[in-house]
Formats: structure tokens, sequence, C-alpha cells
DNA sequence: GATTTAACCTGGACGC
DNA sequence: TGCGTCCAGGTTAAAT
């Protein structure tokens, strides 16, 4: 499912293939990717029809793209994508064939890529659990000053839907200090912290397994005991595993698609802990012990993790 | 006000 | 084969 090494490859591919086109026509296929725009289905066609994206921005896992005014004005509109668990974003020809759970199809105006060639006309929100979605939000001044979040030309603005996302590892404007911080004031476990998007964002299920594993921290570890360099090494083990991923999604750049396939994905294999219940620990076991990997039930999913490298506290707080 | 839980949603895996 | 149940999880409204 995407988190957000997914997203950031998405972002890049729009801003590559979208940015700078005008959106000339909008299909809405099922009513219920646009549950969060308010104003409606006809209203969404409405304020789209006609725009041209400027910028393609995202922090977390939101993903935006500043739409410019019609009347000349500064940007005030994002149209705003989440992928939700299975949301995909597809830049393709008009006549392919239709996906089982096409959505949106927004058609974009013409333009060449860099040796010329008419670039594919259409994007589409495809998504199978409808988690995901799209829709508007004006855009405000952000707090600090600091660009909405990471994108080519990203404004000191940020969707209103999206001002309470905490800015993410990859973002320069992300702050360990302040993390530490409010991270301390809390009063629950590791992980949950970990998958607060207003504490910081994009972390999801996978990778907060993984960083837990990386820094050796089991989940349930009271947030409010962590020290400076305790929350340190999970930031920089969150933002190693993440990199990692980005830099393995990569791969994909070349192809004209903006690559989100919503399943298992290509870092599955670089994997330590998220979903390898009942196999070695692979630490463990470059130090000459057997410990299998555990899965144990926490808020409603799972969290897999080493009983030996990630032991449980005493004052555990889940 | 802070924290936790339930609901949203589909399709694949599994047991009977 | 067919049916019912469980599971996956990001976000947010509702409950505690």
């Amino acid at each position: 499912m995407p988190e957000l090494p997914e997203v950031e490859v998405v972002r890049r591919g729009l801003a590559r293939w979208v940015a700078g086109r005008t959106i000339e026509a909008v299909e809405v296929l099922d009513a219920r990717s646009l549950r969060r725009h308010v104003d409606g289905v006809e209203d969404f066609i409405g304020n789209v029809t006609g725009s041209r994206v400027t910028d393609v921005v995202r922090r977390g896992k939101f993903l935006w793209m500043v739409l410019d005014d019609p009347d000349g004005g500064p940007a005030r509109v994002a149209l705003m994508a989440h992928l939700g668990m299975s949301g995909q974003l597809l830049i393709e020809e008009p006549d392919a064939p239709r996906e089982k759970h096409l959505k949106v199809r927004l058609t974009l105006s013409a333009a060449l890529d860099e040796e010329g060639v008419p670039l594919p006309a259409e994007l589409r929100f495809v998504d199978q659990r409808i988690f995901g979605g799209m829709f508007l939000a004006d855009l405000e001044p952000t707090p600090d000053g600091h660009p909405g979040g990471l994108g080519r030309e990203s404004l000191p603005l940020v969707p209103h839907q999206a001002a309470h996302i905490a800015r993410d590892l990859l973002d320069p404007a992300f702050s360990p200090e302040s993390f530490h911080r409010r991270i301390r004031e809390r009063r629950t476990g590791l992980k949950r912290a970990l998958l607060d998007q207003g504490l910081v964002s994009g972390i999801g299920n996978i990778y907060a397994d993984e960083a837990l594993w990386a820094a050796r921290f089991h989940y349930a570890r009271p947030t409010d005991t962590l020290r400076r360099p305790d929350t340190a090494r999970i930031l920089e083990a969150a933002t190693d595993v993440m990199t990692r991923a980005l830099a393995a999604g990569g791969t994909s750049f070349d192809a004209l698609y903006v690559n989100v396939n919503g399943a298992s994905g290509y870092f599955a294999r670089d994997l330590q802990a998220y979903g390898r219940a009942g196999r070695p620990c692979r630490r463990c076991a470059s130090e000459g012990r057997e410990t299998l990997v555990r899965r144990e039930s926490f808020m409603n999913r799972s969290s897999y993790l080493c009983p030996h490298c990630q032991p449980r506290p005493r004052n555990a707080r889940v």
C-alpha cells in the first residue's frame, strides 16, 4: 500500500507529465471517490475543468496539484489526491482499456515530452478499496513560512485539509528538535506516535515496523521516556528505510506511467520485519542466534517485531 | 483536551 | 462449488 516513498514516486511522475497542462475535461465514474469534496460532484467538475496545473506538491501521504486562477490571480486552490490503501494515478491514452476500478478521468491538454513526442492525454484515478479520493481545497499560508510541502516550486501555501498534517522526514523544513519535544509530551506508545500524522507524516504500518526493528525499539515504548539519542535513532532509522524504498521505487521513472503499484511492491524483498512472522530475524541470525519474527495484534492491525532485538518494556504503553 | 476505538471499503485467502 | 468469516490499513468521526 502506498506510504511516503510510493506517494513521492507518484508526485515526481505527475510533476514531470502533468505540471503545466490544463485539465480540459473531468469524468467521475464513482462519486464515492469524491466523498471528501463536500460540495458535490458537479461542483468538483465545474471548478477543475479549465484549470491549469502549476505544481505538484506532497506532504506525508497527501498529494496536491496546485491549480492556477483562471482570472490571473495567485494560486489559491489545490486538487488534492489521497491514495488511501489501493489508489493509483495513471497517465494513459484515452483509448486505453478502462481499469476495473477506474473512478475519475481527467483529460489533459496536449503536450510534448523532451524529445517532442506527444504525451498521453489522460490522468486516471483508480482505486479498488475507495479509502483514497480526490477533492478541492483552498490554499492557506503555512504558519512557518516554509513551502507547503515537497514540490518543484512549492509555495508557502498548504491546503486547508492538510494543514494539520505534520511535515514528513524528507521535508527540509522537518524539525527533529520539535519532534522530540512533541513526542515527549505524548502519553502513548512509540508506534502509535509514529503513525500519528499530526506528529510526523508519511509513516504507515509497514515502515513503522521497519523503523522500529532497525532502531531496536518495541512498539509499546512509552514516548515520554524517550531521550534525545532515542528519538534521533528512530528518526534516522525511519528516514533510512524510506529513502531506500524511494530509491527502489525510482527504478521505474523512465516508464510513462505514474508508478503506484498498490500491492506489495518493489521494496518487499528488503523488508526485515513486516510480513515475516515465523521467519528468522536476520540480525539475530547474523549474530549466531535463532529468533523468529513475531506478529502481534496492535490497533486492530498487525505489528511485526523481533522479541530479542525489541524486548517489551516493563512500562509498556500500547 | 488528550487519547483510543470504530467505521469506511473490496477482494483474496481460508475453513467448512 | 459455494458460502461465511477474516484480514489488509489510512484517515477521521465518534467515543472514552
